[in-house]
DNA sequence: ATAGCTTTTTATCATTTGTTAAATTCAATA
DNA sequence: TATTGAATTTAACAAATGATAAAAAGCTAT
């Protein structure tokens, strides 16, 4: 999708805001395996994906523990680096090669300030993401993790395709043993 | 505390524009144990808590399900109502006999068109709570509930003593039978 | 095709948490 | 103070998950 599509898809705003947001957004190109994030790092920019998967993970003493995965469209950003211009815990590393849309957050605090436009996309952009954390934090709370796979299952099933199961577990809250015994007893 | 701090503890904006926030606000008494938000309805409010304490749930099968606990200061909204104008699942109960500050969505939005300043403090205000929602969630993918019960006992005491510990195991995602047992280890 | 690698599954046992029920403690008030 | 009801803890057993190791299945490059 292009950049002014995925825009207007956040929260719709007149051309002329679009085109201010794309006047400081930049299209890149990593290959799989690449860190977009590091952790420990305030990061100065957003991403939209154009192309690919990527993950979110913190390193810990057992190994990695994902606990985000960002497909086409959808926005990677790093919030306490966005929002409190803190260090974040994130590490982001790409599944595939991605092609990525990348906006500078010093220039969108700008515009932020300018045009109260793209100031109510920036408030739709947080808002929408909200919604999306408060659900998978209530998913979390309330199912169990079986659930949490068949579910994972018909909501984004290409993601089982794409992805090392040992992503999948990790981000599901389980160990991939686990995992596997839940896949076997559902077939 | 009074609103104007509160509005502006979220993000400092110029005093005519928390007069327009302020305009559009009131204050209500409500007692313990009254609903404050209902599941399955379209919310047309948000709160700040002035005084007392509230929770957020679900009603499930197996009885409630607390996910969330609101303290002084804290803002109370129902975010499928807030973002999409969609009923939500959860119940707001009062704990304590509360004073709260209300306000209109309908008229906020009406501020957010209007006011860049109004805007960015409902960008900000949705930005930090996504900060606060994601540390839950990856706390809760990340810690042990032992973990996640000390770390409630430092940093939030007051809540522990304020607040029947059913709820607490609730929230921290274990059986109140599990969570007695943790306290009895760590004592 | 196969050697060497990674990913996934299976098996076993230990640990944690859930479930149910009973016992205990606490708090309000008659 | 005694009584009642709610909140909390304890106990006993069942179920789910973790940890570790080994086996099986898939991939990749030659």
């Amino acid at each position: 999708m292009n950049i002014d599509f995925i825009i207007n898809n956040i929260y719709s705003i007149p051309a002329a805001s679009s085109l201010k947001i794309q006047q400081i957004t930049s299209l890149i190109n990593l290959e799989k395996g690449s860190l977009l994030l590091k952790a420990d790092k305030v990061e100065k920019s957003i991403y939209f994906i154009k192309k690919g998967i990527v993950r979110g993970y913190t390193s810990l003493e057992n190994g990695d523990l994902t606990f985000w995965f960002g497909l086409e469209n959808q926005v990677v950003v790093s919030m306490k680096s966005y929002v409190n211009n803190e260090p974040s815990y994130e590490n982001i590393e790409l599944l595939e090669d991605c092609i990525l849309y990348e906006i500078n957050t010093d220039e969108l605090l700008q515009l932020y300030n300018e045009d109260i436009h793209i100031a109510n996309w920036g408030r739709k952009l947080a808002e929408k993401e909200l919604v999306k954390t408060e659900e998978r934090l209530i998913s979390r709370q309330v199912k169990t993790a079986t659930q949490r796979y068949t579910e994972l299952l018909t909501n984004t099933p290409d993601l089982l395709l794409r992805v090392p199961l040992g992503h999948i577990a990790s981000y599901l809250g389980i160990t991939q043993v686990s995992l596997s015994r839940i896949r076997s007893k559902i077939k």
